[in-house]
DNA sequence: AAAATGAACGTTAGCGTTAACGTTATTTGA
DNA sequence: TCAAATAACGTTAACGCTAACGTTCATTTT
């Protein structure tokens, strides 16, 4: 415990081996060049000296890492977990360590993170969203390695992309509601810029009302300490300001949020008032009231981008641009008929 | 963009610059032994040349790098996004990234990925809680790497340790329960040894009502989707089997689960049945009826795990173990009298 | 039987950076 | 005024690993 003898390298496997350094490296890594005798040996010997292979050495000599940079905006919630959760399983099980970001919405956190990142000659990166620094997009495009874009969609990514098209799910929550008689919606959100994907809802939402039904839709963007308690804030702002008959949340949590604000001031939903989330969360499998929400596959969305990635790393030709499929959950917080 | 040429080193910095490399590695990283005109001179035609350096050859040099390691269960809640969070800032602003892992509660998977980690030299390693595989131990307590086990208390840590003390935690929930005049307790969990923490919890919980009332702790470790529905599912399950007057949960997630449940069943909370959480989580703040819980003070803990690391790695004399206050927060999903 | 093949192994020369020590100019002190 | 101290640089030798090429020797081919 207190001998502080030097941990062991490749060498000191190798002289204990009476074999070359080569072998030793060859057997550890797998590859040709030993008999499978030899290999056996050498690798017996390794876990008897507690060999721990040097990984800086190893990508200085082959110029590039078993890293790969997965930046997000947060933690927070799940969505960003979900997404995390399938993206870790597939790059781990394919031998590679996660350096994990969280930009808070910041392009300029995203730019000085990827910087650092960068030096550590990663093989791919991940970004979510494609609001980026110009300068973020510059480094990347000069960079051999290859970028992930994932959550939101384009079919002109820095190098590759796998999301779903916020501005249709926007349209598709429109087109619902404008279906059931809807005539006065409203929006709540986080601030201004925020959250990008959310605008872009937001603006799908909007470009149908203005079309079908000619009229604007209000929106509410509280500053609150989280999701459920911004739901909470921006209802009661929006029930004060005028009558809006349906509101569309950020996200379930938001909405749940909201749902609490009606419950507190007694309108009852869905007669009063129609409530529809986004993002299907965990938290609605349990209301009692099901609530209205679009359906977007986190999980797969990790794991198709980190396949793709995982491709593009090993020189496998991929699709430049991945969309994922949208669903809207018609539940019991909006009207069923007109 | 499609001009290969080979990203600049330091080498190529100095030549252009007309010094040596040393001067070049002595004006990037902020040490003495360059003029101040010459360092700025040397930063400018670096970032010109969008000068990179390289991680692996730095950290080879100095046998180290500016990686830490944090090993988590799950990224699925709120309680470890929050001392993540805490841990990440700490880091970052000290020029530190993060390597992270989830292990999903399995042990084994700690080890490997300790395992691969260790190849990187990182300057840190971050446990959640105390439950290793002893290879994990010998690994780390062989290295001289700072290890912080965060989370869980202990008096004898890897290393350093900041977290709290889960058995109290639940004597202080069964303390409160008997004092409150509670006869038949429940508690819902996960399966058992998935959560030690919650186990611990659970045990102390057991103690007090033992020593107290003489009775029995039934609980209930449904394996459902996510915590919502394991919280609901479980207090089904307690209510069919008997008729407890009190149930605790994992935590405040599990916990509104269990009063989705009631609500379904016409249970009035808390005349019928008592509800306590933990955790204190972002969604009590937004439910009408204030629940009874045990507030963490998770992201502290992440900033003062992170904190103490950083003074372990530079050196600096810090305590073994850190144990952080719990306090009950009593709500109106308990009795407030006999 | 000689030549060609190929598996199994070894040698060498970096990969890009920094620690440690050397060198040169410049200032300081008595 | 001249040695001594100091600031401002430069040179050299690692750090631990792997790609690329060499060598050896047992097989196979003709």
């Amino acid at each position: 415990m207190s001998k502080k003898h030097h941990p062991a390298k490749i060498e000191d496997v190798a002289a204990r081996a009476n074999v070359s350094i080569m072998s030793v490296s060859r057997a550890i890594r797998g590859v040709d060049g030993v008999s499978e005798k030899k290999r056996r040996e050498i690798l017996r010997i390794a876990r008897e000296m507690k060999y721990v292979p040097n990984s800086n050495a190893r990508s200085l000599a082959v110029a590039n890492s078993n890293l790969i940079g997965i930046s997000l905006p947060t933690f927070a919630g799940e969505v960003f977990a979900d997404i995390l959760n399938g993206m870790r399983r597939t790059f781990d099980s394919a031998g590679y360590s996660s350096v994990i970001d969280t930009t808070e919405y910041s392009p300029e956190a995203e730019l000085s993170w990827v910087r650092r990142l960068l030096s550590w000659q990663p093989a791919g990166i991940i970004l979510t969203g494609l609001d980026h620094q110009p300068e973020t997009v510059d480094l990347l495009r000069a960079s051999p390695i290859p970028v992930l874009e994932i959550w939101d969609h384009t079919d002109t990514p820095i190098d590759i992309c796998v999301g779903i098209d916020h501005y249709r799910a926007g349209q598709m929550i429109g087109d619902h509601a404008v279906s059931l008689g809807y005539r006065r919606p409203a929006f709540v959100s986080t601030p201004r810029g925020h959250d990008t994907r959310a605008d872009n809802r937001l603006a799908g939402l909007r470009d149908v009302f203005a079309r079908e039904r000619g009229t604007e839709v209000l929106s509410a963007r509280p500053q609150s300490g989280n999701s459920f308690a911004t739901g909470f804030d921006g209802t009661a702002e929006l029930l004060d300001a005028g009558a809006p008959d349906i509101i569309c949340y950020l996200n379930d949590h938001m909405a749940f949020g909201g749902l609490m604000c009606c419950q507190m001031r007694g309108l009852s939903v869905p007669q009063d008032l129609g409530i529809v989330g986004f993002n299907q969360l965990d938290l609605a499998s349990v209301l009692p009231r099901k609530l209205t929400t679009v359906r977007t596959l986190r999980r797969l969305m990790g794991i198709t981008g980190a396949t793709q990635l995982l491709a593009r790393i090993n020189g496998v030709p991929t699709e430049k641009s991945k969309p994922l499929p949208l669903e809207l959950i018609p539940g019991e917080t909006t009207r069923t008929q007109i």
